[in-house]
DNA sequence: AAAGAAATACCGCTTTTGGGGTATCATCTC
DNA sequence: GAGATGATACCCCAAAAGCGGTATTTCTTT
């Protein structure tokens, strides 16, 4: 019987895939919470083989969530869930070590799969988004995924910018001179290879750097 | 026993809902399609007290659906499932004729008052909408709603901008004139209440409007 | 037929951005 | 101790953004 912990912020959702599996299936629901935080004392008390998790939720995201459980040093398997099959998703979903990928509209028999896999420390990925992940890895590797180093202070800039402020507002907010905003978003700009500082938060966010 | 359609383009869910609900519940799912076309044949078949609806669908929309069957005389109450509280879709689909509104991240308890409810032709109303109908009612129409309507034309705009091109770009882009591009961009920002174009992106990918 | 969105386009105006350069000082690394 | 990096700060300037109007056309809904 394969132990399951739900993280997911629909209620309805959680409920539905806890009644949904019956003996037979080998699967049972042990646990069930909407917010990423009570993780770790539900695994603290209650045994866990495998935790599913839903991506897109409001307070602290899927992939936010996993970082933390895997840095805190519990050794899970985690699938992911979600409603999107979005490349920038799924590459982050990877790099951070879920353990399998599936689609929200998959049908109940590959969710079962699915969890019987990745409990077993087996890769799973929804047959939807499989031919989509080779065309990635055979593609664009090596070129795309060079990430720059930015630095606290400038990941600081980008946080305040994403939040609606200029350079004044940020200069005010962390005490330095508009002259130093400015030239730590010129260097951002240049080291991200940007043009505006829209294009920033959006590259910012696909990267997972903010 | 009430006897319930789930109409909905995720099998997940919908296998989800169809084996949570216990004898108990005095619910019962006797069929479910992800294919509004389907209805009507399922309904001449099975015997059906209410219909629950997603909103979301790809192909054809739950209130386009709800309309289609409305209109062919089949006469049953529609609980309509979302994940979003947006007033439009609650007022259209309240216009159109559904007997209750529910979002998809409510608990079991409240979707079996829900069914309950609307099952004996009694309105049903999610809480957490409640005080946005009243306030719409009462004249604020202004509700600060989950996400704010965005046009087609709004929308490729800010996945322009998020591009990082800037307004001349964007005109050359959707071969209309600039003028035209930075009114679109103010009617934006106004919508979505931010101050800048970088606090745009932000929101918009938080709320995955892009 | 009237009212309402939505997309289109234009004018003028002030503030901010983005890009160029330069420079000091502290810390960290080799 | 030399060199690299990061944070700080200043100058200039053209381009763009942001904000205030107004207005026409088309399409949908009432």
């Amino acid at each position: 019987m394969i132990k399951v912990l739900i993280v997911d912020d629909h209620p309805l959702f959680a409920e539905g895939m806890k009644s949904m599996f019956k003996p037979g299936d080998g699967i049972e629901v042990v646990s069930q919470t909407i917010n990423g935080h009570e993780i770790p004392s539900i695994l603290d008390t209650t045994e866990v083989d495998l935790i599913l998790m839903d991506i897109d939720m409001p307070v602290i995201d899927g992939i936010a969530t996993m970082e933390l459980i895997l840095s805190k040093g519990y050794d899970l398997p985690i699938l992911m869930l979600t409603m999107h099959q979005s490349m920038k998703q799924i590459k982050r979903a990877l790099e951070k070590g879920a353990q399998g990928y599936i689609l929200k509209d998959a049908h109940k028999s590959e969710l079962i799969e699915a969890i019987t896999l990745t409990s077993q420390r087996k890769n799973y990925f929804h047959p939807k988004i499989n031919n989509q992940i080779f065309d990635y890895f055979r593609g664009k590797r090596s070129v795309k995924s060079d990430m720059p180093e930015l630095s606290e202070r400038e990941k600081e800039i980008i946080q305040c910018l994403a939040k609606g402020q200029n350079s004044k507002a940020i200069a005010n907010t962390l005490h330095i001179s508009e002259h130093t905003v400015k030239t730590h978003r010129r260097n951002i700009m240049h080291k991200m290879n940007v043009k505006t500082s829209a294009e920033l938060i959006n590259t910012c966010l696909e990267k997972g750097i903010i």
